[in-house]
DNA sequence: ATTTAGTGAGCAAGTATTCACTTGCTAATG
DNA sequence: CATTAGCAAGTGAATACTTGCTCACTAAAT
């Protein structure tokens, strides 16, 4: 095999370093713009400046590349969203807070953010055993205020899904770029949409 | 090659019969649930109860067949929001009259309908350049109410997106099964939280 | 010197699509 | 009424091509 010396000529094929980072980002692209299984990992590596083989170094394969990557963001929003609606502020005050956190989470990572939310249907059912899920904790929570008494009656899984869905589908709006700025700036107004989704 | 003749005792395999909507059917099933790159010819086929090439009598191919079938939808989906939101009611008869059609669409053919909101994001970008895409066409209006006065102001993108999202995330929800019942007991109250979330 | 990380040709397992052939239906013909 | 020609629809083995992944090897780091 020609292998460079010192008295080759030919270049020395410059060999790629920290690759993981890349491999992440150049995923995350494609990820979120080709789809899962649509891009392969030939594709990541050249998109990477990496071989195919380092793929293999950090992860069992694409699939876990892709679990990874979806549950990096996953569990850090469990997190703050439980640290969010804890406590015992006021409903206004618990709104606002999990709405800003999810919206700081937007704007610290977006590729890792809009993969997040565009592959969330793929990944939710790796966590449907387990409580902590967003929107079994929304509904509980929705639950627990209508049996006190603090918002209007009504199904707890209806009103659930129409809060979240008002922060999520402008998540998606911001990824297909039709909200311009940072995505924090639009929290203040998210928030009273959804309270009003919940007292409605 | 071993086919059957006349003298062949083998039995003679029935041949399947209509087999545009048995893929049809075969596919959105497949489709939804393991995604369109991932439902194979073959799956669909086999589903079916029907050979591999009948797909081909009638599709180009897998994508055209997804295309197809989404946009099937996405062109009644289309129709309907044009004629609910045209005519001179006010606001709320509209938002009534655009939120039932949606859920209609989705009492009439679940299947069709699922793989819609399942798939937009994959066939959004083939939408792009018209002017009569439901995000877009919800934009407009919402600007328009706000110029004149009817609804406080706000980013129209960012309330177009909001507006949507109770509903289209309520849709998501009753895919995964957690709103029993038909979609459209839940119209009135989804009317609702969009009025609310117009007028925040 | 040993460990860790990167390389890329090669492979086994699939995939979408094609195509020569078959089947049953419809309608025109003598 | 038979006969038959024309045709749309169904078949499934063969094809050409991709894909994720492996592995023997090499470069750098410790």
């Amino acid at each position: 095999m020609a292998r460079p010396s010192s008295t080759d000529q030919s270049k020395p094929k410059p060999r790629a370093r920290n690759a993981r980072p890349k491999i992440e980002r150049a995923a995350l692209k494609l990820f979120i713009h080709e789809g899962i299984d649509a891009a392969t990992t030939r594709e990541i590596a050249e998109k990477a400046g990496v071989s195919e083989g380092a793929l293999y170094r950090h992860y069992k394969g694409k699939d876990e590349l892709a679990l990874s990557l979806f549950m990096e963001t996953h569990n850090r929003l469990g997190a703050m969203m439980a640290e969010a609606l804890s406590g015992d502020g006021s409903l206004e005050d618990k709104v606002n807070a999990a709405v800003e956190a999810y919206c700081a989470l937007a704007d610290e990572d977006f590729l890792l953010f809009s993969f997040h939310l565009v592959s969330l249907h793929r990944f939710l059912p790796y966590d449907k055993r387990r409580e902590d899920d967003p929107v079994s904790i929304t509904e509980k929570i929705i639950a627990g205020l209508i049996q006190e008494g603090h918002i209007p009656k009504g199904d707890p899984a209806l009103k659930a899904a129409m809060a979240l869905g008002v922060v999520m589908q402008a998540g998606q709006n911001k990824i297909y770029n039709r909200l311009p700025g940072p995505f924090s700036q639009h929290a203040p107004a998210m928030a009273r949409a959804v309270m009003c989704v919940l007292k409605s």
